[in-house]
DNA sequence: CATGAATGAGCTTTCATTCAT
DNA sequence: TATGAATGAAAGCTCATTCAT
């Protein structure tokens, strides 16, 4: 009994400590691993990407990362979700002005923002979003949530609202319809910077888009 | 019998006839070849898309496949290159206005028409679209080239230029990014068609489209 | 269309008989894989058998093993019901004698005979019987039919039956017990037999054994 | 506090109870280890049982399995041994009867017993036994001992003489062969007892089979 | 000594490609 | 030239074992 507490005490409180530090690391080798799976992923692309070369690009054996990740896909779940996070926090910060159409100017750039300190991301998030509703093999990654487009489609929604409401924004296309067509013109905008890394700044030609979209290409 | 009466005559000219005949023979298979990978990739994806399914959807064996094709890439290849033909083909009709706003109009209208009657194939196309620029391992889909693109433009920025020299667009934007502009918003919009197959008209939303990005998102 | 009547026919009529050969080769391709893996799961055992074992064993590649067999399972599967069918045969000839207790020392002989024929076969059947009624795991191999059993049993019922008809065997004790009892004896019989490739003739001691069950231990 | 204590003390003579305490705790640790490895490899089968299931049913980490055993296989060999000297020392109580008909039957009854006390144990036992002889690899399980056997047989043995001297055994059939027949019948049961735990009284259909045994199923 | 994360050889299975017929 | 079985290089994943803490 006294042989055991003897044994135990010393084990306890260390572990505690240990226990920190083992979080600290775990921590540290999903982030680790994380980075390696999104270089690997960005440069073979999620279904050529071997688990093996992203245990090497991580410094690590095949085991360990079956120690973080149950499978290859919860790799890429993780990927997209560490990131999506980030960006939901990056967007939503509170905004300067209460000019809706100054909020919508603010809000895609700050989505560019992100996307340029996180370029990579945006190509993975893109490549991964494109596979779509597969539904019959368990191969695909349909890992997208719709949650990511919507929660950003109701900020903006909501702007668009207000810049009807203060007759600013044309009546005659249903909000819902705008939202969609600036979103999309986005969306492009981003895959079109991801495919040239050399790309021009993307929030200086997202402020452009943004502009063009507002007034229109003709003349008026 | 036939078979005989061929073998007995003389080899020159026969040979001329027989080949003419193996080609058409040749190009059947080619045409039934590409049609079955086409269903097939449509339902599993390019990656999972086996070859020998593809040989049993087109009623041949796996290794005619290979007499045809050189690898299941160029299969992939031959199947957007197809489809690229016929889109030019389709597109690059004569116009029936002057107009160049009527023309611009005219020509996304036949590039939807070409969408909606080959929906299946834009599918596909947006689907290998997104992987983008890998370079190094034989099992990316970088086919997509950048000509498909570049024609398509080249006529929408002639139609563009014509429109600001009649005064009719804003000069103030390069045509470059005008062109980018419109046809980035059309790229989404295919995509999202493609991604709910449910989705309303793809001509009319796409004519919608056209007339916010004329004439803008806010009031005048 | 004659090209393809010209095509077709030299084809139609061979492929009768390529695909008798075919046939042929493919039973030979999977008798020698089944004896294959019979050495080698005998050798190891069946979960440590491997399938490029079993794949060098045979003399093919190890995808050639899964154009014949679904799985490693499979495999295994197919090794038993090929030996169980033979079994059946060699053991429900017709009898010489209409003597109940004749036909039971046969029925023994012969199923003696089979596993003396067939050795290696009972070492791997007992093995697997073994595993019994693992339920919750895909690995384990519960394959021996109940019916395996059950048809010997049924045959021996029907003697014993016969024999206490014409008051040559006990009827103190249920039938279903003797035959049973019997039947555990000659079971525990092979498997110690297998156990020692060495041993005495199997039949011999299974005659001995059946006068002892007839007899009895005791002296009268 | 008591650490410190016994740390302050005079290294000879507390390291002798330290090790003293050691060697219990040890023990403790074994049978904990051994206790869990029973129920894990009887719920999984010995070759799927996984060591770090044994680890957590025992609520100590693999390491420390390490530390007690050598080897997965170490464990279940210790396994074996451990219920094996349990067994040897139940059945070789002393006999309350010099007749040699009613000991033979007493031993049975006595190994019955024990194993219906330890049902799944002798499970176990059954499903490793089956593995027999595999000699290259470590993945067998070849641990049933013939010396188990042997001291059970010669006990048997030394009552069938015994037997026969006294005119109540036959002698036509030799002694050996009388046990093997006797302990061959026993095994089954066991094998069948423990395929179907539902099964009706072990010790019961065990004393109707000795019975069997020394009296035949032919009618006298 | 307990710990439990790291390890990596090894396993089954898949499938693009080849080649004898 | 059509055929389709053979091929074998991978790939994802497991798990007994080791070892730094």
């Amino acid at each position: 009994m006294t042989t055991t507490l003897v044994r135990r005490i010393p084990k306890t409180r260390p572990r505690v400590l240990r226990q920190a530090l083992q979080e600290h690391t775990r921590a540290a080798y999903r982030e680790a691993i994380l980075a390696a799976a999104e270089r690997i992923i960005l440069r073979d692309g999620y279904q050529p990407a071997k688990m093996a070369d992203i245990a090497d690009a991580t410094g690590v054996s095949v085991g360990t990362l079956y120690n973080y990740f149950d499978s290859k896909e919860a790799v890429l779940n993780a990927l997209l979700e560490h990131h999506r996070a980030r960006f939901q926090t990056q967007v939503e910060q509170p905004f300067e002005s209460d000019d809706p159409l100054v909020q919508i100017r603010q809000i895609i750039a700050r989505a560019h923002d992100f996307a340029e300190q996180n370029g990579a991301l945006f190509n993975l998030y893109v490549r991964t979003a494109g596979n779509g509703h597969n539904s019959h093999n368990g191969s695909s990654a349909c890992v997208v949530q719709e949650s990511d487009y919507e929660r950003f489609s109701l900020m903006l929604t909501e702007m668009f609202n207000r810049g009807v409401q203060q007759g600013r924004i044309r009546s005659d296309i249903p909000v819902t319809k705008l939202v969609w067509a600036l979103h999309a013109t986005m969306q492009s905008l981003l895959l079109d910077w991801c495919r040239q890394p050399d790309g021009l700044s993307l929030k200086q030609r997202g402020d452009e888009l943004v502009t063009l979209f507002f007034e229109g290409a003709s003349t008026r």
